[in-house]
DNA sequence: GATGAATGAGTATTCATTCAT
DNA sequence: AATGAATGAATACTCATTCAT
């Protein structure tokens, strides 16, 4: 099983298709390109050059694998998610409590907004622009909300409005400490274990044990 | 005292300056003109053209009273800041519960973006982008949840953080729910408080009263 | 009889106006913006708010007495050149040897880009612009070259390419020493004299003689 | 030898790229139809798209070589320089006589001005805009100078003014007499050579001789 | 497939000029 | 006469997109 600990690959769709073609190579390359220049110009700024310098590659050359920059988005947003859940979901594969789980999760997916900040950058501005995104997690944050429920850890109702919510309070957490200190990760998971409705002194304690039996 | 709800005109600018001179006018004929643009729009994609045709004046005017699109943002944003803050603080005069304060100005803030949701999307899409704006919000809110610590009833760290996780859920609601349902205020309001850390059950209490009181 | 030595009176025309009306008093204060302008930034990039700014008047004002910057350089020029003629003339009244009246003129137009460098600048500038500038200079400097040649000591042809050259020499002294020192008045005059036609050793005396003559 | 008479061309720079790629055949266009251009508005008046519509390209295509009017006027400028140069190089090879060579240049440069009008108007109007021109042209004249100086021809200070003044000179030349007549020519010389310190009657038989062997 | 030169529509910006006050 | 806000034509410049090589 690949850890999270060891995965620090700045190029995540080179590192996939090293093996392939030449054609699959060149949209990495694109791909990677559109993940440090949609992190560092954001999306609205960054032109199409800026994707084939980073790339190495001529700006015609673009337009052999995408009609423009929404379609490299979605790619990249997709491929990002995909990604991150696979993380995740590898070290979740063996945890049945809901609490544990919604902890583990928030503070795997800040792991990995420290360790490649430009990742989650580009994920998090995509989900108001790339709708299937949106779907994507929900569906997947669903599941969790819904054993938490069953095992009668929380009191909420689990609709589209809960998880927007625990989105946004991720991406605070992100956007206001973007080196994600310890203190951010506790506090961001709490946020959450209290939304959920968890009583404060019961959130703090279930934070407190779920974090340090992560590392 | 002006209540909230008699107001709902839709050029928050030209209605402070039909009597000042022309200059002003035409001013504020851009400002409004800015809120509708930004807000249908979104401030990346309007074109200095849509401010002025929309104000029925010509393009260059535009350049007698602001430098560039930003520019025009800050006076926007900072105008609307200001007279959703008059409007909230009109009405909490003499509410001296921090919690029924909390409570009344997310309601109220959620009672504008029904109203006026021209005006809440600027001003939610501008906090990232006008660094003025963010420091007065902060401001405003400290007070509120300072209060509400040294009444006991609050359990949180007060801090940037904080101010940003509510300010997110906010933004959540508005997004999620342009209509701004009864139903959606009321959660909304619960996840501050949850936030702030009440228990869930006195959380829901707290928000029936407070909320059944502002009519 | 004004002296050259006592005029450095920096506003040209403003002090002609003094005492007539209003009218004319905003019509100097134009002109001599504009000659303060066009020294500073050139006559193609001055901007009519340059001048009008300058002069303190509004940009409409400039309209009510010129049709734009061509109409006032004429004016301006015209109005330099009359002044500096009047100067020199004054000085030359007595002087009935051609060689002493050209190196006197010479010396006594450095003297004036000393003093007043922008009316200089200005007035040289506009030679190619303003046609009537260039008819007038020729008209004024043929008189003294006829009579040197009557005199005896030019020898040399005297027509609008001499004149011209002439002035070329005048323009690039100014052009290249702005603060115009002795030696450069002195190989001004020297090149005029050896152009005219006095032989190298005879130019040095005549030139030596007449500079000492002048102060 | 390439002998001036042969030379007719009216495209320098596209004649030199003709065998080259198609990114230098544009570029080509592109300064021969600056020099054009130039020559006919001037540089001030001058438009990018005049250079582009002359060039028979798109605007656009003109930032894909210059950023801006003043970076193509240095490469127009500095290439008609060392056009003119080579080939006055090319005839005053075996000539070790200063005043010959002095006089041949000049009029070689009024040669060049009758035959190729645009390239000297363009030339001399950039030697004040291009700085460095005008240290080129320094250094080269010096030379010439330098020698006549030892050959004990010349009697004036060779300085930055001296051949400041020659330019001077040069340019009155050509601006009053754009046929460049061959009294033109004569005159000029002579103007040289009596600026150079020669007596009148030597510098006037020098010219007869040193043209009547050009041609 | 890759290249990169050429394209030209789209937009910002300036500034001379007008004209109601 | 003076004002100065409004105008809009003129122009620079960018950049997504095409297409011949």
């Amino acid at each position: 099983m690949r850890t999270i600990l060891s995965a620090t690959s700045h190029s995540l769709f080179q590192e996939q298709t090293l093996d392939r073609g030449k054609r699959e190579r060149t949209r990495s390359a694109l791909l990677d390109s559109a993940i440090s220049v949609f992190a560092s110009k954001g999306f609205e700024a960054t032109r199409i050059t800026d994707i084939t310098e980073h790339a190495g590659v001529a700006n015609g050359t673009f337009y052999n694998y995408y009609r423009d920059k929404q379609e490299i988005l979605n790619d990249v947003a997709i491929g990002l998610a995909v990604e991150i859940v696979r993380r995740i979901n590898d070290e979740l594969a063996d945890t049945i409590n809901a609490i544990v789980r919604v902890v583990t999760a928030t503070a795997r997916v800040l792991e990995v907004a420290r360790q490649e900040p430009e990742w989650i950058d580009v994920l998090l501005s995509s989900i108001p622009i790339v709708p299937e995104l949106q779907s994507q997690v929900v569906r997947y944050l669903r599941q969790d909300l819904q054993m938490g429920l069953e095992q009668g850890y929380f009191h909420i109702e689990v609709d589209l409005l809960l998880v927007n919510q625990m989105l946004a309070l991720l991406s605070t957490a992100i956007l206001l400490d973007r080196k994600i200190s310890k203190e951010t990760t506790r506090r961001t998971c709490e946020a959450h274990l209290r939304l959920l409705g968890l009583p404060p002194v019961r959130a703090a304690r279930q934070v407190e044990k779920a974090l340090s039996g992560l590392q």
